[in-house]
DNA sequence: TTGTAAGCGTTATCAG
DNA sequence: CTGATAACGCTTACAA
């Protein structure tokens, strides 16, 4: 069942049946409601491999991500392919891991299906200042198409990213812990990444903002699992902290189980607070305050962004960011002192 | 850049670009390191809209998946974006929602992109009893693709289904209660899912199994969200219920915070089961006793099963169940007199 | 407004 | 082992 079958059934050229197809005006209605009819009654479906090696497109979006068990991934991955197929795009997903041969090859796949765009879900794709893993990837990715970093920031022609303000939220956040009297602060992070080395910058410049003195030591690179903190965390005890700051919300709760397994009292002696405000921040006791990076806003953001580019926009801010915002709970007690209160 | 530019350049004609491109064995060793040459320095890659169109595949398999953002579908999504990927396969990925039209308009686009093979996520898409749902459209797909149903099952021609015991599970669960004295046990469920009905059959056979009544009273349909059960649980406080069997983890989650919140003794007075042994379960306190469904299991075999009906292999089972586990935590204590430890 | 015909870049069937 | 050449099903100037 082809184009060709529906012209002759019709008795039209497939011209027109195109024409039809993609709603041309310039179809008078009569012959139109006539092919619309056959095509109807046929169950004609356009071949995309077809309109694809025609039009250059099939109207797919790459969506990249480390891993889509995560709770902020999927969360993002949900909202990004709700906008595109509202926009009339698919998405084609890729998970990469991340290891940086891996994110690669995996980008590779996704370019050779070529796609119109792609999005890179997760700050582990803007790299870092060590060159450990770097970014040339991408770059040579967006002389090709037109990719979007969600979360992360690389500058480039032809790449567009949003991110949420990480370093604002942990320097306000550290400022607002110190004002409340905890100098001993924990800083705690599984990652080297773009949004990670942000998270430390606010959370050393707040500290030296405030005059407290930067302590390498009180900065803890751990693996960001519930048990493995909770297990393995006895080993800080000597630091004497008396407030954690970390980028996950499970590498918190880790250390919300630790502190209860010790009988210390949260948030009385310990404040804690943990990042990306999942669902697992109501489900402790107490419950976890947690920074929320707005993780819908970036994504309709970006898929804003998408959208000009797509549409032929000159002029798209390569640049975006979000302000985060603090959402207290039981891990922590401000007092009614703070100024922003 | 196509397939003609490297023929003139290797001084070949497009053919024997063709064969080397694919691997065919039938070109000399020395065409094919000239033509491989010639690809490498010129950066071809062979345009997948064409190849498509020839082939009339792309090599994609679509998933459809009510949401993304829930615990069990992103997890189980993950395992078998992973083994696509290994066997050569992308994956095209939408969200539907759990409304029935849109399920069914999501899933016609995706026949639309002539994807090779469609696999559903979670008992939403395996219909019910009461007819609300039905599975036609489903039935309608697999005219023209195999479609694999991954915790749901339906009966029927090219429909592959492989899911959890979810049956044998709650029934296990619920008879492990009543030996241990829990009588009064309230089943919580927020769909009319094949699974959910699964789920509540076992409960109730069990109950019967075990000569006690069966209370319709008992068996609570609320929605699926920790806050919303927590505020709103009081009113069954009448029922004097002394164990909870929960569909899903967050559920039990929010009959936890109720119950602490009252300063129930969980689980001295009151035992609490949920379901998907998420990462959420390790959070609460105490720990979440939940019914482990096997995610990556079911979605390993699903793979497996897709695999086989693509290399054309005849005889596959249309049906596959795999046993779930009851991962015992801090919300039940059963003695040690159960005849199984 | 409609039709004709030339691409789009492959794969695959034949001959040679 | 290699090369012409005909599909594959659509879009889109260009004619009419």
């Amino acid at each position: 069942m082809n184009i060709y079958d529906i012209a002759e059934m019709a008795g039209v050229s497939i011209a027109t049946v195109s024409r039809v197809v993609n709603g041309s005006s310039k179809v008078s209605e009569k012959t139109k409601n006539k092919v619309l009819k056959v095509i109807e009654e046929a169950g004609y479906t356009p071949n995309v491999f077809a309109q694809g090696l025609g039009l250059n497109t099939m109207h797919t979006i790459g969506i990249l991500v480390p891993t889509i068990s995560d709770l902020y991934m999927s969360s993002a991955v949900s909202y990004l392919e709700e906008g595109l197929h509202n926009i009339g795009y698919d998405c084609i997903l890729s998970c990469s891991g991340y290891h940086a041969t891996e994110k690669d090859s995996h980008l590779q796949m996704l370019l050779s299906k070529r796609i119109d765009a792609l999005i890179l879900v997760g700050s582990t794709y803007a790299g870092s200042e060590d060159k450990s893993h770097n970014t040339d990837y991408i770059r040579r990715a967006s002389e090709e198409i037109p990719v979007f970093l969600l979360n992360g920031i690389i500058e480039g022609e032809n790449i567009y990213c949003t991110a949420s303000n990480d370093y604002q939220a942990t320097f306000d956040a550290t400022r607002r812990l110190i004002e409340d009297g905890r100098r001993r602060i924990l800083f705690m992070t599984d990652s080297r990444s773009y949004s990670a080395n942000q998270k430390k910058k606010g959370y050393i410049d707040a500290l030296a903002a405030m005059g407290e003195k930067v302590d390498p030591d009180m900065e803890i690179f751990i693996k960001n699992d519930v048990d493995y903190v909770r297990k393995s965390f006895g080993q800080y005890d000597d630091l004497r902290y008396n407030a954690v700051l970390a980028t996950d919300d499970a590498m918190a709760i880790g250390v919300l189980k630790y502190l209860t397994d010790r009988s210390v009292a949260v948030p009385k002696d310990i404040s804690i607070i943990g990042y990306n405000n999942s669902s697992l921040c109501v489900c402790t006791t107490p419950e976890l305050t947690s920074i929320d990076n707005k993780v819908k806003l970036v994504a309709t953001q970006t898929i804003e962004r998408l959208e000009e580019v797509l549409h032929g926009e000159k002029m798209v801010a390569g640049k975006n960011v979000v302000a985060c915002e603090l959402i207290e709970r039981g891990t922590t007690a401000f007092s009614d002192m703070d100024p922003r209160r």
